[in-house]
DNA sequence: ACCCAGGCCCCAG
DNA sequence: CTGGGGCATGGG
């Protein structure tokens, strides 16, 4: 058990990360979230350039999860000189406001399994149903500070747990899909190859799974940066900022979901901040 | 009460 | 192949 110290720079923000809407399995107090993972909790928090985590298990999960090898520097200048290129003044607002998001490695069953229920429903409701699940269901209970917590539910938690349950949990039309994903993910799981074009024709071929939640699978769990998610909030800028402006979208042929991101975030703030 | 949510299926043209 | 209606439910 340990709290360990990594130093970090403007391109990690634990704050903008967590809660720019690409994960579901967290609580927030003052500042510290407390984020469940495959097998493990953490604690978490930063202090300007010093990021703190606190695990009773393995450290390296955490560094994993939270893409702390990753070189986000390079990442933000090969973004900044493709929207200067393009001469795309969102994009390079994006970029400036989204800085210090990182994409997530998220466990690949819940990654699937969250998106699926984020269809035509808001986040709030979303992390319900993913604690609900939790709560329900999960065979995970793991420590942390003295108190117990539920990870997601494995494959063969969920294995025989009916559509009606589902329903009966406030899972609405979505139950029949999340279904029918579990009890093809074994089949799934052995197919996915953590490529792109693979792994979205694959997920795409299950019921309940189209073209966004696919995209936002493949980004959020299988670290596919190729995958771009159209949502409602991507469409509203495609609509505001590009066409209504004569303009059109371009995607860069590297990281393109890590700019999606960033344009997110950004829609989604200017709304909450009016 | 009302609108909308990190959409998808299915069917009509 | 594309467009639009219907869908369960509850957050704000």
């Amino acid at each position: 058990m340990g709290i360990y110290k990594f130093d970090i720079d403007s391109t990690f923000d634990i704050n903008k990360t967590l809660e720019c809407g690409q994960c579901f399995h967290y609580l927030v107090n003052n500042d510290e979230y407390l984020v469940y993972g495959y097998n493990d909790v953490c604690r978490v928090w930063q202090e300007s350039d010093v990021l703190f985590i606190q695990t009773e298990r393995d450290i390296n999960y955490w560094v994993n999860y939270f893409s702390l090898d990753m070189k986000y520097i390079e990442i933000l200048r090969y973004l900044e000189s493709f929207a200067v290129k393009e001469n795309d003044d969102f994009a390079i607002k994006a970029i400036q406001e989204g800085k210090g998001i990182r994409i997530l490695r998220q466990p690949f069953f819940e990654t699937c399994c969250s998106y699926i229920l984020s269809q035509q429903n808001n986040i709030p409701r979303i992390k319900k149903m993913i604690f609900s699940l939790s709560d329900c269901f999960s065979s995970i209970n793991v420590s942390l500070n003295g108190r117990f917590y539920n990870c997601f539910p494995k494959y063969a938690d969920l294995l025989n747990v009916s559509e009606d349950r589902f329903k009966e949990l406030g899972m609405g039309y979505r139950s029949e899909y999340l279904e029918k994903f579990i009890h093809n993910w074994e089949n799934t799981f052995d197919k996915i190859k953590f490529k792109y074009e693979d792994d979205f024709k694959l997920l795409k071929s299950n019921k309940g799974i189209g073209d966004k939640v696919a995209n936002c699978i493949c980004l959020y769990g299988f670290e596919e940066y190729d995958a771009f998610p159209i949502d409602v909030w991507m469409k509203r800028i495609i609509q505001e900022e590009y066409q209504n402006k004569g303009k059109e979208l371009k995607i860069p042929d590297k990281y393109a979901g890590i700019l999606q991101q960033f344009m997110f975030y950004t829609k989604r703030n200017e709304k909450k901040m009016k």
